[in-house]
DNA sequence: GTCTATATCCAGATAGAC
DNA sequence: GTCTATCTGGATATAGAC
């Protein structure tokens, strides 16, 4: 391979994709050199070791998370015409909303990805096991709770506690984000599945 | 170690145990010998290789598991007697109910300890995602889905699509186990919401 | 910064005594 | 059936030329 920059950065990319796929053991710093197109002795000039290489890609994608968290999380923040739309919001509108976080969770490769990581690294780094929590469980209860809120505030749901709805809303969606890691045939099932819930949701908890 | 006869067991609850706890790649056969109290060349009397060890201790697992369903299942269906009991159960028997399946889900040490292999190993091994789905997805919601059934013929739940209800019911004890598995200080916070969930479901759907 | 060649290490597996 | 001693292979890591 001719000399060139960005080689670190590649070692990085091709390290998550092969981790994430098959685990840190039975990745050998071969298969990822092939990936990137160079010899696992190239890799030395850019990491100490193997597991540097991992640490690296770890720190990568966590602050590559937690930056496209600020971002969504200022768009809420900074626009609060936003709570008017949510209030209006029809049952079909809830459908497609819940249908693109699917869609966006199972299909975006880097997200998808770093998901699998977490999942298969969870018992090995505490860290990991935190981050899924709060990526996968605590976010979208708590961004649900608010909503929540708004809703009951707004006359259109009728009164209960508001983290309760948000667990009970958004807990068949987590379920069905780890049966379609496993199983990505089910896809097209877990959204029949979730328009039901948020049909039969709607008949019990809109006023 | 004395010469003896039930090596071979030892080598496959250890070998269950260390793979749970590190995963196959980071658990050496003296590691597991070590606990069995004998040498990794004692192994290869009993098994062909790591793997074959590996495969065997799968193949134990889950018919320990098949067994102990079949025995579930048998006492349900001998015993119609059963129905009447859930048609007059009582908040508090409900919230008692999920409590002991969080607990024994929890703490039965080979329930955990292969439920965490489950989890691991979910996208090396097909067939341990199949059966991951099969014992915490499928099977107690298609349990919970008959409950309902009777449940709502008995006229004590208000009518609705069984099915839809029992994923509502169950998917939230679904997903906190999986939380507690990743940090078993949640277990108490879990326990309440899941009263909270019990509670606020009746709230909305008995008659 | 990348290569080839090579050193080092360690885990899986075998041989043969007891 | 278990041990000690040993072989073997494969993966991480280094040395040194370009």
């Amino acid at each position: 391979m001719p000399r060139q920059e960005n080689t670190r950065e590649l070692f990085l990319i091709e390290a998550l994709a092969l981790f994430a796929e098959r685990g840190y053991d039975k990745v050998t710093l071969t298969d990822i050199a092939k990936k990137v197109g160079c010899t696992a002795s190239a890799l030395y000039k850019h990491f100490k070791s193997k597991e540097e290489l991992y640490e690296e890609m770890l720190k990568e994608s966590i602050s590559g998370y937690q930056k496209s968290m600020r971002e969504i999380h200022a768009d809420f923040a900074n626009h609060p015409e936003l709570k008017e739309k949510f209030v209006n919001t029809s049952e079909e509108d809830q459908i497609k909303m819940i249908h693109n976080l699917m869609s966006v969770t199972l299909h975006t490769e880097t997200v998808a990805r770093f998901r699998k990581l977490m999942i298969v690294e969870q018992f090995n780094r505490r860290e990991l096991a935190e981050l899924y929590d709060k990526r996968y469980i605590e976010y979208p209860i708590a961004q649900h709770e608010a909503l929540f809120k708004v809703l009951i505030e707004a006359g259109k749901v009728k009164p209960a506690d508001p983290r309760m709805l948000a667990i009970e809303y958004v807990s068949p969606v987590i379920m069905l984000i780890t049966v379609c890691d496993r199983n990505p045939d089910f896809e097209e099932k877990a959204l029949e599945i979730l328009s039901a819930h948020v049909h039969q949701f709607n008949e019990f908890h809109r006023t």
